[in-house]
DNA sequence: CGCATCCTTGACGAAGGTCAACATTCGTGG
DNA sequence: CCACGAATGTTGACCTTCGTCAAGGATGCG
């Protein structure tokens, strides 16, 4: 009996393997059985890939199944009236979409891919139907809720940082954190959110985040080319994150 | 066979029956046999009230179990190395806490009681050892997990909103809506968090706080006395938190 | 190659932070 | 019950940060 899949681990985030992926309990909880694992084998399927502006799920959508990224990464937003769209977040290989519709099953966001983009996909009466029987598998449901809820608890309080510069700060760490954990480096990491976005995931203008990644480039905390950055001072970083660097002068014209 | 807690519904977000409890469907899931019933109810505590400024737990601590508020309110926070806190979370009677800790079983954040506050707590071996023999149980946690993420997706996209103005707006509606949720006024809330909470909930300083508020009031969008909140306008606060009030001259000084 | 999209930089003005003074509320003890 | 002080809330003056507008550069795609 093949795995589902088994793609390798890189330095940067392109393939996971379904070793550090979120849902790899789910898929293949330890100790289970093989007539478990089979049936469980034969719901896991992998929609066909995502193409760079792709939508996954509209908002009011109804809740088809559970995602987890293979390869690739997603944005989520909302429009409002005027078609202006606001990113809420941001989705790396290994990581779940979409949990927060479990209980309403409708899609509150629009989920859009940012790159080429593979998924798997666990169908929600599928995953209804053996959570029934298995309560190991929705114990690990419970356990990734539960760690999707601590990470958006993050994000809360990074963007109730009070200046512009801590909050890019926090979005970099945050994002090099979650590469790190799934195996990739954490100092080089590939943002492919536009400069757009990250502005509107940060409540602050395209202009103003161009100039904080310039100035921290030329203060050498980070270096980049596009949307591939490369973290040189991690300390520098998270000075910029706390309280400390609210002092005068930090960002100079010029 | 009493219920735990008969407690009953009033205007303002005082105490909460369990009808309108966010947990209700744990402590009395539907269509329950009397064994289980009784079983939840000997599991099912009150700890003693806590008084304004008590904290329930603290970053790092283990988690105890989960906890479901009665009467009261409570926020949570975070500090930094120079014991600035940050405002992270507002939680009002029905309202859960602390599931963020289930997966790691270590708390993230500082959570402490607004007012005299009453909680009910499952404790977390009681609710793994009945969530193993009773899916309903898992099911309903796994529900309002997922309720919590969209909460939680909610907030990010709030917080995201580019002015103060907006914030505020955004703030007060979640808050109504809440308290609507539970039975309560949508217009007559209660916001027990003070401008100084709300300032570094929201990543602004408490005049401008202040000021967002007064000007409110001087339109007419809301009413106020100290921490009693009226909302007066709920067209003209939707429009606020919309990019609608990007305007000129909004908040002009006096 | 040419167009569209994204990124970057500059100049300027407005929104919001900081500092300071004062008002109000609340809790505590006399 | 009042008096006092501490904590909280409010307002004003001033200045920094950031948003806006505008222009130009880089990148990518057909």
């Amino acid at each position: 009996m093949p795995l589902a899949c088994q793609a390798k681990i890189t330095d940067t985030p392109t393939q996971i393997s379904c070793l550090q992926c979120s849902i790899n309990t789910i898929c293949f909880p330890a100790g289970l059985d093989l007539d478990l694992r089979t049936e469980l084998y034969n719901v896991l399927n992998h929609p066909p890939a995502l193409e760079r502006g792709e939508v996954l799920f509209r908002t009011g959508a109804t809740m088809k199944g559970i995602y987890a990224i293979r390869s690739g990464a997603i944005k989520t937003y909302i429009t409002d009236e005027n078609g202006h769209e606001q990113v809420t977040g941001y989705y790396l290989p290994g990581e779940l979409l979409g949990l927060g519709a479990l209980h309403s099953g409708k899609h509150f966001q629009i989920a859009e891919a940012l790159e080429s983009t593979y998924l798997c996909q666990i169908p929600v009466e599928d995953l209804n139907r053996l959570s029934k029987d298995h309560p190991q598998i929705q114990e690990q449901l419970i356990n990734l809720l539960s760690k999707q809820l601590h990470d958006h608890h993050k994000m809360v309080w990074h963007l109730g940082l009070k200046n512009a510069t801590s909050r890019v700060a926090a979005l970099l760490l945050n994002c090099s954190e979650r590469c790190h954990d799934r195996g990739f480096s954490a100092s080089e990491i590939k943002l492919n959110l536009s400069r757009q976005d990250i502005s509107s995931h940060l409540g602050l203008a395209v202009e103003t985040v161009c100039r904080i990644f310039g100035q921290l480039k030329r203060d050498k905390v980070i270096d980049f080319k596009g949307r591939q950055i490369d973290i040189l001072n991690f300390d520098a970083l998270n000075e910029y994150m706390g309280t400390k660097m609210v002092q005068k002068g930090k960002i100079p014209r010029i």
